[in-house]
DNA sequence: GTCAAACTACGATGTCCTTCGTACAATGCA
DNA sequence: TGCATTGTACGAAGGACATCGTAGTTTGAC
């Protein structure tokens, strides 16, 4: 009855690894508004796991899903299942060692856009 | 017969003003490895304006066209007439007054990622 | 065992994007 | 004027993407 399931309330999700994460991916997954939004909410609280119901996004749930998986899959964030929640975290370690002073810019400079439109 | 001139040699082209840049449209053009090549060729040597005929893209002379366009459009680079030609230009000063420090961790990023898969 | 909460899977839809080929326009030079 | 160079416009094809609704799965709590 638990085709996908492996230990108790464990099942896993493909994350690329550190390697295969490439830039033009990261950049795709941060130039959706619904992306970045995410992925700054997660970097506000860098040590801290949220799960998806915990954003508030404008869109639907099905959507949400799919916004994360391609952030997952671009190998942005880690999301790891919790009970029947999952767990989104931002890949700080490894977008830092990859690409040293990128993600920093990227918030920055999303968070200077934010404040200069009034959409924070 | 000539509609479109309005100077000797002069044919403008819109540009979106600094304040109009949006950080997604800039990720956005920057996450095609095409406009990204174009980008890192252009801010190899700043200073200097380059003709599209100057890239040796692996696409034909219209997709040129339209990938020179998007990053026009976009806000990252300006374009100009010169006789027959095109020059192109990193809009370098605009960029780092909206986004500081962000175009030099994206060409760093994408030169590390270069360095590291042997594609420069 | 039942039920609610959280999330997923699937299919549909409309839009945008990349790419191309072909035909055309603008410029400078012989 | 004729011609080569450089880039554009237009349309089309194919794929990718964002969005949604509905139905289903997984989990924990009662």
């Amino acid at each position: 009855m638990t085709p996908a399931t492996t230990a108790a309330g464990t099942r896993d999700l493909p994350h690329p690894a550190r390697e295969e994460i490439r830039l033009e991916g990261v950049l795709h997954a941060l130039s959706d508004p619904v992306r970045l939004r995410i992925v700054r909410d997660l970097a506000a609280d860098s040590d801290e796991l949220f799960a998806c119901s915990y954003f508030d996004l404008p869109v639907t749930k099905s959507t949400t899903t799919h916004h994360f998986r391609v952030l997952r899959e671009c190998g942005v964030i880690r999301q790891t299942y919790r009970g029947t929640a999952k767990m989104n975290g931002l890949r700080r370690q490894d977008l830092d060692a990859l690409f040293p002073g990128l993600l920093d810019a990227l918030l920055a400079a999303a968070g200077r856009q934010a404040a200069r439109l009034g959409t924070d």
